[in-house]
DNA sequence: GTCTATAGTGGGATAGAC
DNA sequence: GTCTATCCCACTATAGAC
């Protein structure tokens, strides 16, 4: 790992903690082992390490989504998919996911330009597999942005409570969320 | 409203867009037409109008599972009930919402602590339920945390989108809400 | 009850020695 | 590449005039 890469690990636990606000560059060169100003040598700015958290993560999931979307695949299966991926992208990087959630904001002009917009384009891919599973009668005829975001908000949430009640394998974790979101409780 | 309640409510809305660490209280005389020194005529730090907005939402959360609770109907209808609670505080309060779901960390150490109990007690209630639903046959023997939290992260996070996408009668959103989390989509 | 002025602290970031 | 020293600014909060 470069010292690049262990600032902005020390950084993005820091900022699920407390948030990006809340956390001065001297709080994360201590959590790295150094001073302020050395930071300096490895990042332009503390908003640097808050863009490199969220625009990686955000290009994952756009390509992981636009993988789903051009499989073969019934829509159910593609939601099944999706469910799975970002299952694997919060057991593997809780900590960049709560940036992505809760700090986007705090991106500089361009990013959150881009950030917008890839969510947005995220969420759209989504739809319309919902949309496409209603029409083929493969999904309950529900409002579809009342199933797209109460499966979204479960996912993007996870990181909250994955590892505090942890101990879940990964595989049964996926198999229980798919039950759950898809087929309900009752 | 008070000139206090204008305060904690306007304070509220930038909290939402940006954060409580990410607020002045400049931001917030400003917002309420006033010099920031003016505010502590009103209340005693900024923490204070923190406190207020969590610790009150975190009350009404709490009296209205305990009634809930107690009531005669079985595991099933409480959560619907439950569901009902959080869209109703969603659509009458939605930005002390955010406050109590994103900034909670940044009370001060005694209303810290008895917010944190409160959460635990209310996730313990409805945990509770879940698990008499599951007893007696009424809910699908999984997971009872995933149950929990896919259930919860969706009405925790409803804030985010209700407006958004809004136009959603309350009623016709309580319906489907109930529907998509305890019957699922298939 | 609101203002101006300001205290006192900590923020992000840079300069320059080593 | 890391350090000490420091700049400049914004922050929360207070003092005291009106």
């Amino acid at each position: 790992m470069t010292r690049k890469e262990e600032i902005v690990n020390a950084a993005s636990q820091l900022f699920k903690e407390k948030g990006y606000s809340a956390v001065s560059v001297r709080d994360i060169a201590q959590a790295t082992g150094m001073k302020a100003a050395s930071l300096y040598n490895h990042i332009a700015s503390k908003q640097e390490i808050l863009s490199i958290l969220i625009l990686d993560l955000a290009n994952e999931f756009t390509s992981g989504m636009a993988n789903i979307r051009d499989r073969e695949i019934s829509p159910l299966q593609k939601i099944e998919k999706v469910i799975e991926l970002h299952i694997d992208i919060t057991v593997n990087q809780s900590e960049a996911l709560a940036a992505l959630n809760n700090d986007w904001m705090h991106l500089g002009e361009d990013d959150l330009a881009s950030f917008v917009q890839m969510r947005e384009d995220y969420e759209d891919n989504f739809r319309n597999i919902i949309k496409k599973g209603i029409k083929i009668g493969q999904i309950q005829p529900r409002h579809p942005e009342v199933i797209l975001f109460s499966i979204l908000s479960t996912l993007r949430t996870l990181y909250l409570w994955y590892q505090k009640r942890g101990k879940l394998d990964v595989n049964v974790l996926k198999k229980d969320m798919v039950a759950v979101l898809l087929r309900g409780i009752v």
